[in-house]
RNA sequence: GUGGGUAUCGUCAAGUGGCCUAAGACCCUGGGUUGUGGCUCCAGUAUACGUGAGUUCGAAUCUCACUACCCACC
């Protein structure tokens, strides 16, 4: 019996846990570390497939959907009778499902858990829904994603030790249920979720119940969710190894480039966020100078590109005073120019991250970006 | 020229004698956003009551004159 989806460990760092890593899937390889793009309502919001397809120089081949927006819109099922989600969005490449558990949590006062599954109410209708894990595989065998994620329950920050206890507890529950239901793992793989909040003996606790259930990959669930960035980074630095070196480790939601660099010095192979594209739209781009809030009066009459570093089709194109433009106007191609830049521009960041930690320099590599990248916010700090 | 109307922050616009050292929105300025309930949210700047004189204990609010603009008519 052979997974659909498997993992091959290329390299680690020497000074680091760094990793470098292929990821094969049904629809093709992913070289990992990975920054996969967030495409929630099976779009990456204001970014075509094709230009999804392209970002970077080797292309991205992996993005996100979510399982609960699905299943309320347009309905799995009807995701089923397009083809599967692959041919319903156009796109070709790899595409991991969230389970709908982070939904659960954020969208937390219109929700119930209970041992069985989760009671919540659509945020379009109102209407009742109830979601067990087994309901989340059938929607993501309907969705045919490549990788599934379990159906888990993400702990809020702070929450004390015994709600998280149970938490962990429930959601290792439902993994079992999750790999039970989940049958034709020669066409999707099913990734289980480790939890355990910022309690390091509860995410060891976590890490090994799921690890006995010998899946083809593990995330790491509940970090980022509002803890100081310093605990975040204690936690991973002491449960990322807990995870089997042979698996890819999949830090969920995250991140901003400094946890993103952080991540992979931990060991973690696979990132996701929907930081660029919400930024983005936002009026904001990620250049290899820092963060620019394109809003500002100074971009004005700045003729220059985005990024003077970079070589996408938005640099190459148009001027920051055009762009300002759009995003004041309020014009949807603002948005557009904007998340396929950052989009852009992280892929690129974890093309740079790969080489360097080939070429044995991925810490000179992380230095020389956050001097680049977080040296001219700390400046304006200091003034 | 005659009659009528309107004049409040950059813009639109509340307010019809004391709670107005003047609401709100937009604009402008800055910030936020991390498994997407976001073409979004938060914050900040502006000594703006057309001018002058009156009435009154007290006027953006009432009176008069002037000025500007708008609408009719000649």
């Amino acid at each position: 019996m052979k997974h659909a989806v498997t993992f091959d460990l290329i390299k680690t760092d020497g000074r680091s846990r760094a990793r470098r890593g292929v990821l094969h899937t049904p629809h093709g390889d992913v070289q990992t570390p990975v920054f996969m793009p967030v495409g929630t309502q099976a779009t990456v919001k204001a970014v075509k497939p094709e230009d999804v397809a392209s970002l970077g120089h080797e292309g991205a081949h992996i993005l996100l959907s979510n399982t609960y927006h699905l299943y309320l819109k347009p309905g799995h099922e009807l995701v089923r009778k397009a083809g599967g989600l692959h041919r319903f969005m156009n796109w070709n490449g790899a595409i991991l499902t969230d389970s709908g558990g982070f939904q659960v949590f954020s969208l937390g006062a219109l929700r119930k858990i209970e041992e069985e599954g989760v009671w919540f109410r659509s945020y379009i209708d109102g209407s009742s829904h109830h979601f067990t894990p087994e309901t989340s595989i059938d929607v993501q065998n309907a969705l045919g994603s490549d990788i599934m994620m379990a159906f888990d329950e993400c702990a809020p920050y702070p929450a004390d030790r015994s709600y998280v206890r149970q938490s962990l507890e429930l959601t290792t529950r439902w993994l079992k249920r999750c790999k039970e239901h989940h049958r034709d793992v020669e066409r999707q793989s099913l990734f289980g979720i480790m939890q355990g909040g910022v309690y390091k003996d509860l995410r060891a606790q976590s890490a090994e119940q799921i690890c006995e259930l010998d899946l083809p990959g593990y995330a790491i669930g509940g970090l980022s969710v509002g803890e100081p960035a310093e605990i975040m980074y204690d936690v991973l630095e002491d449960c990322a190894p807990r995870l089997p070196a042979d698996r890819p480790r999949y830090l969920m939601g995250v991140g901003s480039p400094d946890y993103i660099f952080e991540g992979v010095e931990r060991g973690i192979d696979m990132f996701d966020c929907v930081l660029p594209t919400r930024v983005g739209r936002n009026g904001r781009a990620m250049t290899s100078e820092g963060e620019l809030n394109m809003k500002n009066a100074r971009f004005k009459e700045d003729f220059g590109p985005l990024d003077p570093g970079c070589d996408c089709y938005v640099c190459r194109n148009y001027s920051r005073a055009y762009i300002r433009h759009l995003v004041n106007t309020k014009e949807i191609f603002g948005g557009m120019l904007l998340s396929e830049h950052n989009l852009y521009f992280l892929v690129r960041t974890m093309e740079k991250i790969r080489k360097s930690i080939e070429e044995d320099r991925f810490p000179e590599y992380k230095r020389e970006f956050f001097d680049q990248y977080y040296a001219p916010k700390r400046d304006k700090e200091e003034q």
